[in-house]
DNA sequence: TTATTTTGTTTTACTTCTCTAACTTTATAC
DNA sequence: GTATAAAGTTAGAGAAGTAAAACAAAATAA
């Protein structure tokens, strides 16, 4: 079994892999807050353990069990968030901080109850795909909101950045998931869009914002 | 702030001090299955943040402090045994082994949020009760089972074994919190009791499980 | 009351996870 | 295409928590 500690690494790792590709051993020093030195070093007791392919000087990677390991454990992080926001009340800017904590857990039995209550959720209060029982993980073609054009009418799906400070700037705007936006303009100066949503008739969002609203296109 | 390890040393000193009134480094050492050299370094790292009372030779006793940081940590275990039988539809005699890392859950807001769901309980599913925010328990007064005799009528309010065994031998004679129980007769030789109670009219309880049941007289 | 057993402590050492300092390899810039 | 910078590794060390071995104190039993 996994350490709480390794179980941070191979969801950093998983989680990185997936934002940027190629991870290196100080993309890994940075998320986590810890120095190069001491990722080396994991990265080698993982490797020891299967659970990732390690070489000097080379990218880091996930194994096939390294990737199920942590999609696992990115699982009980996500139905846990779903949790906190369905069944027990909290805003979707509250639960990050709880989950980090809940998903090292050990119980199969907790986090299939949480499922099952939960109705079998597909994604987490973000948007974020909650991998299965066996750790696969079904990703949703999503587009950011600041690659669309004026015109278009799409969908909120999901919003990358799960920041509290990120959330709650959407909250104050009114802004939720499963909303629809219609792009009124684009500036070509900076890039930031005047949108309109739900009551607002003219809210304009910063190219930061935009580039962390994913959507789908409305049919 | 305490670490998990230190947590879990008050809380067993805690529990133990409750139990047997005095507390010795064999005892302590015992219940965590950590030998006594742990256990000494422990008690005097813990006497150094002013949480125990720490000489030579001497019992242990935790500080003021120490009793209310004790306290807190076991609010926190019943808060999350009642949610998870009350909320989420698990046995009480599932719930510990959760609860036991629940317990180490850094988050005022989530274990506050619990007792409100709850409707802020006062005991848990085992009838132990719950300390409030500033770590005061008021203990009710109980009467073992073991000590009442032929003709008295009481109420289950609580257990004082939660071990899983136990209470599935409970689960399986109907035994539950709140139980209106006869007792019929007490059988001199083993001390074992023939007692009635909800559809039961003649279930023997043996001594050892008697004096583990909790009761009071019924008005 | 003295001998023996039990309990508790001290010392040393191991494991896990972390760091700093020094050195090496790879990438970047001129 | 070397010089410099950035990234990565190695080596040594420290904190937290654990145990084994050796010793000391206290309790118990003869």
């Amino acid at each position: 079994m996994n350490s709480l500690v390794e179980e941070n690494y191979l969801k950093a790792l998983f989680n990185l892999s997936i934002e940027s590709g190629q991870v290196n051993v100080n993309d890994l020093s940075q998320r986590l807050d810890i120095k190069m030195p001491t990722v080396t070093s994991m990265m080698k007791k993982l490797a020891g353990k299967g659970l990732v392919h390690y070489e000097s000087y080379k990218p880091l990677r996930l194994t096939e069990q390294g990737k199920i390991e942590a999609a696992l454990i990115i699982r009980k992080h996500r139905l846990t968030e779903m949790f906190l926001v369905e069944k027990m009340g909290f805003g979707w800017e509250q639960v990050h901080d709880i989950a980090e904590q809940i998903e090292h857990i050990h119980s199969d039995l907790f986090f299939a109850k949480m499922d099952e209550l939960l109705g079998f959720p597909k994604s987490d209060p973000h948007g974020s795909p909650i991998p299965d029982r066996n750790g696969n993980v079904t990703w949703k073609e999503f587009k950011k909101l600041s690659d669309c054009k004026a015109g278009d009418r799409v969908r909120l799906e999901a919003v990358i950045n799960t920041s509290e400070e990120f959330l709650k700037f959407l909250n104050n705007r009114a802004l939720s998931l499963g909303l629809e936006v219609l792009v009124v303009s684009v500036e070509p100066f900076d890039r930031s869009m005047v949108v309109k949503y739900a009551k607002r008739t003219a809210e304009t969002l910063s190219h930061t914002v935009c580039e962390r609203l994913l959507v789908v296109e409305k049919a």
